[in-house]
DNA sequence: CATGAATGAGTCTTCATTCAT
DNA sequence: GATGAATGAAGACTCATTCAT
């Protein structure tokens, strides 16, 4: 293979480090197995990176990047987010994101759980993404010549909590809850849609 | 340590073990770690369980009949859910059940996100808690005369979405975002408290 | 239990474990279903023996045991062993104990393969048997006058690998025979008489 | 230890297996032992071998492979078997086999005791020359114009039970019987072949 | 870049044996 | 005699990681 491939092989090991990862768990995933089925020798993967947990490492910071790069971009797409109509536009960029992003969010909320290693990462999105959301709702209410009801704390535990997490949660379950309860992708959207438009977004809308 | 007590002892052997697989997740954990941390020669813990498989199995099924338990419990309590003053006591009754489960939770979340072991705690326990839900609204819908607009389908993903995964996600970073963003359990709760109120409990009243 | 029933507890122990060592090995056989087929609490066997390796010893003990009260009985009935009609009852004698004793016998077999232990079982119990029966022989032949062509060394060896080890390997064998090439047991029995007396039998016979 | 010598190591493994299998017996036998005698690490046993199950599998399919082989040859030196002055021949063929492989057989008879694993491999073994040995038995009959008195039960059983068998329990009992009886291994091979011709040969001669 | 072979340090699980009652 | 609980010492198997080519 040449020198061209080198990228590409480096990718592939990385789409199927995630997709396994997010199938047994970052701990029960085997470096063999990653090897294997990315059709790649195990050392290779030693040649491109320095350890198992370099691999996750280098997913987690492209998640990140990508969440960074999506939050720029529907930003400025919809600079007025208090405003009704943008709102679909706004849920459909995170509910893209959050289901193209699935398997490797499943394993960040998974690895999240683990108190050791500091911050987790989906604390370090979380914090991205609440303050983000938080600051184009002030200005979107400042370039309307609204006041800005600042409760920063309790601002941030809504968006975090009541705002980010069922994404995330999205993410998690989207497929057992598709199997379970027998829905389609598309009726699941809609409805989390409905309940999330009923819930978490109609808190804010200015009364 | 009585040799009598052998129920004090496989529940010592539980809790530890629930504190370990909480902390470094349930692959990671190590027998001998419960084994020692519990005070307990190892291959005892191989004379009450079949295997650490089966340990965990143990705290999920506990888990589930605690949650049934306190869903019976509150139901008796609060026969009117609708009624805005009776929300705080059924909120208070959720978030203690979360706070104090939170170990055997993160454990049931991170678990989750292995597909190959089909249905996941979460979900079962989900499923359990916002059929429980649904049922007590429509009751205190019916206690009233009122007409409850039943769409099962959205109802349920209501529910699950933005009504129990915000609990769960609570159990899963009280205590990353209290030492994150500096604040106090007490804090914590009652900005969860409002944004939850202003959010979820919100659509559940009357119009 | 009253006292009367120790040594049928202790018989039954014995006989379990002469079966699961023989369905099994020694080595892979296990104390606890030791107990548990033999419907005893596992401390209790280590009540009646000092080990595992007793239970085997005290096993190996009955063999020899029964071999020598069987070799008494079957030499007083047939002095005269080069009698051609005595052969029978005397290969009847044979045949009858090690079709009882070929649980046992087995594991004799199996275990007789560890060179470590010194002297094997089946090495005791075949000196034991040889020995008689070469004695046997020449009374027999004494008795009639005849000159008893004595070569102890190759008499020894005759008696053991074409007299003896047939029989052993028949106990071995004699399950696995039947069921793969579908003879009944009487079928068997008869072939192998047939067998025996053609070989090693004739060989006894006086020219 | 040459890297690119993967067969060799295999091999080094495999023969260190069957001296320790042989001389404790399979199931006490250490896979760490192998690994510090074979001069290898553990791991890479388990790198060439599935399971210490696989490495007795692949140890007795080897010893059906060379028995096969060697009844090949044998059967061509010696068209006609029932000529007296190639039975000596024979015999040597068969009895340097055993002694050759009297490490491995020593296992396999151990082995064929358990009844868990369906057709033992001294089973399989004796099938394959039990009938090889019948039909050049019957084929020499041939040759000569001869009658062959065929009776294929009493054959099979004659074959098996007084043919192989004494064989086979000289690789079993070989190194004790010399030890035990104070003989060379020339004269108790020459002991046995003198025992051996007395009975199951002389039963072949056509009268 | 790529690979087959090799390794050290685990990690679960087993089991004969003993203890306290 | 009998038993449930407890233990020490292994033993099979795993796996991330490295080496030599």
């Amino acid at each position: 293979m040449n020198k061209r491939d080198a990228t590409e092989t480096k990718a592939r090991i990385l789409s199927t480090a995630e997709k396994i990862f997010s199938e047994v768990g970052f701990d029960k995933a085997r470096v063999d197995d990653v090897a294997n089925e990315a059709g790649v020798n195990k050392a290779l993967i030693y040649y491109y990176f320095k350890s198992k947990d370099e691999i996750l490492e280098t997913l987690f910071s492209g998640l990140v990047e990508d969440a960074r790069r999506m939050l720029v971009k529907s930003m400025e797409k919809t600079p007025d987010v208090i405003n009704g109509d943008n709102y679909k536009a706004l849920f459909d960029a995170y509910i893209h994101f959050v289901m193209e992003k699935r398997k490797i969010l499943k394993v960040a909320i998974a690895e999240s759980v683990k108190t050791s290693s500091g911050l987790s990462v989906v604390m370090e999105l979380g914090n991205l993404i609440i303050n983000a959301e938080i600051d184009s709702i002030r200005k979107a209410y400042e370039l309307k010549g609204l006041h800005f009801p600042e409760n920063k704390k309790e601002m941030l535990v809504m968006e975090f909590f009541t705002g980010l997490m069922p994404f995330l949660c999205f993410a998690l379950f989207k497929d057992q809850w598709e199997s379970y309860y027998h829905m389609s992708e598309k009726e699941l959207c809609e409805n989390f849609y409905q309940a999330f438009k009923k819930t978490h977004l109609a808190a804010h809308l200015p009364r």
